[in-house]
DNA sequence: CTAACATATGAGCACTTGTTCACATATTCA
DNA sequence: TGAATATGTGAACAAGTGCTCATATGTTAG
């Protein structure tokens, strides 16, 4: 006799397959990127834009230091790109992929109106 | 004579649409929700299947407290609906969009091997 | 070289979050 | 009714996070 004999119907669970917990991390960590507004300003004035940091501090009128520290962190899991011109550096977003995820969350949030 | 005078690109910042500060709000609550792990699992198991509280934390081999405090919160966002069988209380994802922003981040993981 | 500017980065802090534990509530069945 | 089961929930705690401040590094112009 196993201790949940009541509740869970067998037959149903065994057509489930089992959940890769490895993927769910790396998903959940992309999508960590995207849970704070501040990164997702930060991607939002990066589609189809090339911007440094004081441009982005400015748009989004934040400290540099702020949009530096977060950018490091788009950087790290590859959701922006950069190179530097002269003390400048130019941030951009990585691939496309990045503004279809954008785009279906922003959908989404306004289909609840 | 203004602060940024030397960096910033007037020209090209005044051309960038303004970012709506309320909808990326919303939006970071929306991914919130997908940045984490337990949760992910949780809204994977129910793709295609109703299940009890019993039932997912057995197949996630977790607390069922822990289940369902995540439930609680998935349900505030409506990410999950739920209804009632006996004492069970059966849940499954709200609509399909939530499949969708799954598979998109599934996609992107899987990408970068 | 020095001053000015752009960016990066570490420490510190307030705040949030996910889990566990203990208990409450709800439902069924004997 | 009372025991057993399923779920919900508040408190507490550890861990994580985002910002600010101070400072470091890097680059250019004078």
């Amino acid at each position: 006799m196993e201790k949940h004999q009541h509740v869970i119907n067998m037959e149903k669970i065994k057509n489930i397959k089992e959940v890769e917990s490895d993927i769910c991390e790396e998903m959940a960590v992309l999508y960590k990127m995207f849970a704070d507004p501040t990164r997702i300003k930060i991607m939002q004035v990066l589609q189809n834009n090339e911007l440094n940091v004081c441009e982005i501090a400015y748009l989004l009128n934040m400290n540099h230091s702020a949009i530096s520290h977060q950018l490091a962190t788009l950087k790290i899991v590859n959701l922006v790109k950069s190179h530097k011109v002269g003390k400048e550096v130019y941030y951009s977003l990585a691939d496309e992929h990045i503004a279809k995820i954008l785009s279906i969350g922003c959908e989404h949030v306004l289909e609840d109106k």
